[in-house]
DNA sequence: ATTCTTACA
DNA sequence: TGTAAGAA
């Protein structure tokens, strides 16, 4: 498929699917025509990435984790460096930390919102 | 009509 | 990320 129907298909904008491209997420063919080709599977692909972004991950950790999440991992978990590995480490905190915050928001919103019921049934 | 590249806000 | 220009 062409880029504008993964965009369709996938919800981002063919302007981040091209980024997405430069910074080495996604690897489509070209056609004859110059046009970008890719496979149904990129959808999950694109997919994939989106989450491991609004994660809050860089580009360029999941660069290099990506390969993990669709070979078989195998290869991938020898070659684990050391700078990857105290790189996940460190978004897996920053992920901790904002889980945290956000369950102290919701508790705070859940309560103003039981505060509104109450009100109402008065 | 669609996509491509490059560049700028 | 969004948008624009010019070419294919």
């Amino acid at each position: 498929m062409r880029i504008g129907e993964l965009s369709r298909r996938t919800g981002i904008p063919t302007r981040l699917l091209r980024y997405y491209e430069e910074q080495g997420l996604l690897t489509p063919v070209r056609l004859a025509n110059g046009y970008r080709d890719y496979a149904d599977r990129l959808v999950d692909r694109v997919e994939q990435i989106r989450g491991l972004l609004d994660a809050g991950l860089p580009t360029r950790v999941i660069r290099e984790v990506l390969p993990c999440t669709d070979n078989p991992c195998t290869i991938t978990v020898t070659d684990a460096s050391d700078e990857l590995v105290g790189l996940l480490e460190a978004e897996r905190d920053k992920m901790d930390a904002r889980i945290e915050c956000l369950a102290r928001n919701r508790d705070a919103i859940a309560a103003y919102l039981r505060q509104v019921e109450a009100a109402r049934k008065r």
